[in-house]
DNA sequence: GGCCAGGCCCCAG
DNA sequence: CTGGGGCATGGC
């Protein structure tokens, strides 16, 4: 069993942006249910709970992989110090597909915020202030007017088209990730990074190395020449502690 | 109040 | 194949 894991940087890391934290309660609807813990009660209410232990991808080799990251060099090694623990979930591929459509150039406060807007306009509602995030089928026959209308701006008909080929993400766990990818970018808004960062955070592809615009920077400060081969097998655990450690606290004075 | 954000589309060369 | 403008919006 992996030692503990890093609750707060796991869940507001910019890999899921369905959770809240107040007052030491962390709260998400999944699976049409509300979820709620503390630290002290995470282990509890996830052990006795195979779709929890699941989605928090408690059985991984998260050891093994730490060791193998913290030998690479010091600056990784430092971004894992800081925040060790860091899980990367096992979240539902059509939210993730939605999220990350929402994402491109935008901030993670507002990709936050549309996907709760989307989820108390069309989705389900659960208890008190809590919607789950809209199937499919829920947003049949939305139109692009409307979406706008709703501030989602120019990724409207990116929703729409995902909306209407949301099949396509039922064959994804076949294909190789070069195959995945590709197939992923033929909807519309869906480029390499969004795909990339589908396959991660929904299909737990290890080799996926989104490059967003703090990646970017990161890579060319302290990785010049390289690329995601250099964090083989780990690329994107490696990625994710790289990305919340440079939007932290690394780089800053 | 301008800059920027987990980019991508589309069109020129 | 590569480069660059445009895109909606709101947080800061």
């Amino acid at each position: 069993m992996s030692a503990s894991i890093h609750l707060e940087a796991t869940l507001f890391s910019g890999q899921s942006f369905a959770w809240t934290q107040q007052d030491g309660i962390y709260q998400a609807v999944l699976n049409q249910e509300l979820v709620s813990f503390t630290e002290e009660s995470f282990h509890t209410v996830v052990s006795s709970n195979p779709q929890l232990r699941h989605y928090f991808d408690m059985d991984w080799e998260y050891e093994k992989a730490l060791s193998h990251l913290s030998s690479l060099d010091g600056h990784l090694s430092e971004a894992i110090q800081s925040y060790r623990g860091i899980h990367i979930l096992n979240q539902d591929p059509w939210e993730v597909l939605m999220s990350f459509l929402l994402s491109q150039n935008n901030n993670i406060k507002r990709i936050r915020s549309m996907y709760q807007k989307l989820s108390e306009v069309y989705g389900a509602h659960i208890e008190g202030p809590w919607y789950a995030f809209p199937r499919p089928q829920h947003l049949q026959g939305v139109t692009q007017r409307e979406l706008r209308a709703l501030g989602m701006g120019f990724r409207a008909p990116y929703l729409l088209d995902a909306i209407q080929n949301h099949a396509i993400l039922a064959g994804i766990p076949l294909l190789s990730d070069q195959k995945a990818s590709e197939e992923l970018q033929t909807i519309k808004g869906v480029g390499p990074k969004v795909a990339l960062c589908i396959l991660a955070f929904a299909y737990h592809r290890q080799q996926a190395f989104p490059l967003d615009t703090w990646m970017l920077k990161v890579m060319k400060t302290y990785y010049p020449g390289r690329d995601a081969s250099y964090f083989a097998p780990y690329a994107a655990l490696a990625q994710q502690y790289l990305f919340h450690y440079e939007r932290t606290q690394g780089g800053r004075s």
